[in-house]
Formats: C-alpha cells, structure tokens, sequence
DNA sequence: TCATTATATGACCATAATATCATATGATAT
DNA sequence: ATATCATATGATATTATGGTCATATAATGA
C-alpha cells in the first residue's frame, strides 16, 4: 500500500455504487457518448454525468470530445483484470453466504 | 460479470472505508485476535467488531475461534493481488489528480 | 454458580453519498 | 446573434453508512 488509505477508500468507493457500475458494463461493450449511456441504462441524463465525472476523475473511464458529443471509455487496463478478479473471489467466497444475514436493505 | 450489481457494489463497499483498510492492513502482518487489532489500530473493539463482520462477510477475513479468542486472518489470495493491482493502478492514473478538483470534503 | 475476560450485537445519531431538480456552459447551425 | 442540442454543474432532500454507547453472549476459571 504506497499511497493514503482514504485513497484506497476513496477509490473503491467509485466501484461501491450499482448505477456506476452500470455505467461501466455499458461501456465495456464500446465507446458511447453521454446520450447513448443514458438509452442504455434508462438513466437520467444528469445522474449520468455526475458518476461519470466521480469515474473519470478515478481514471475508470476517459473522455474524448467530438463536437457537442462526448465519448466515454471505459479503462480496460484497469476495469477488466479487476472485475474478473472480483468474479474469481464472489465464486468462491461471496455468493455462498449472500442471503443468510447480511442482506442489503432495499 | 456473473452476479448482480448489486453484489459488486456490495463487496467494493467493504473495501471503500479506510478503518476496515487499516485493519485488513494490520493484518497482512498476520494473524491477530480482536484484542491484538484493537491495539494495533487504537480503534474500539466494538468498532473492530462490527467491521470485521463486515470483511468476514465479503470473505475478505477469515475466523477461527481458540477458546475465548477470535483470531483473523487476510484473504490473502484476493486481497493481496486486489491491492496490488489498485497500487498499479493509482501510480499510473489516480494520484496525479488529487488535490485538482474533487478532494474529499473532511 | 458466579465472576471475569473476550468478543458480538443492537440502537441511535451524525455524517456522507446519491438522485433529482433547476440551471449553466459549450458547440454547432441558421 | 440566437436557437438548439448535448452535456455539465450546483443545490437540495433523502437515504445509507459508520462510529459509539449500552448490552448481550460465550468461554474460562474460581
């Protein structure tokens, strides 16, 4: 660990979010623009831009301007190795216990 | 992705808190009882309680009791490539930018 | 059995995160 | 210059998270 944990914290809370998370698993297919995220997800267009901005400021996704549009990429680098890795552990550890206790509340 | 994203959100949560960081951090020196990551972290053992439960639920703890005690254990095989890979990450993308714009409000 | 030590649990309050609403900016075209 | 489209920003209300306090459980020993 090189850097402050409120870094770590701060960086693993961008991923702690459903919505972003969405955001991030349209992305993977390609590079959209804002618009495009929003058909995509049925999200609101603002509620888009604000997580875009907390992914990007993270360097989860990159921008790229065209005209009025604006493209977003997701970080492959970064992303994929960590969800697969994410996947690995859930297989193994997490999906096990979900449901016995610690239940999300809706 | 092979689970919710719920799920993912759920378990990027638990590594979103820079407490329970410090504590899966005293622990990769190895195990500890509660007692043991009280002192080390000078957190109260209520506190070391329930954020434990929190990473044993995630599986990123492990437990195993000897008489009165409850020693834990690191997940190492995931939290240590997991944090690794987040080290990599941060040096190329995420540290060049703090202090810009979004700088955690204290 | 009772006392003590170690740890867990539940309730509560303060703070932080989040989606939404209203509005602003920026780019293009007319 | 103004209208329009795409996106961003700021404020606010609501919800979620987290630490603390009080208390409970569990194990051991006297």
């Amino acid at each position: 660990m090189k850097h402050t944990l409120e870094t770590y914290g701060f960086f693993f809370g961008a991923l702690a979010n459903p919505n972003r998370l969405q955001i991030i698993n349209v992305l993977r297919q390609g590079k959209k623009n804002v618009g495009e995220i929003c058909e995509a997800t049925r999200f609101e267009q603002t509620m888009v831009s604000h997580n875009l901005k907390v992914l990007e400021y993270h360097g989860m996704v990159f921008m790229e301007k065209d005209g009025k549009l604006r493209y977003y990429t997701v970080n492959k680098k970064t992303i994929k190795p960590l969800l697969e890795f994410t996947d690995a552990h859930m297989d193994e550890y997490c999906c096990k216990l979900l449901g016995e206790q610690h239940e999300r509340k809706k």
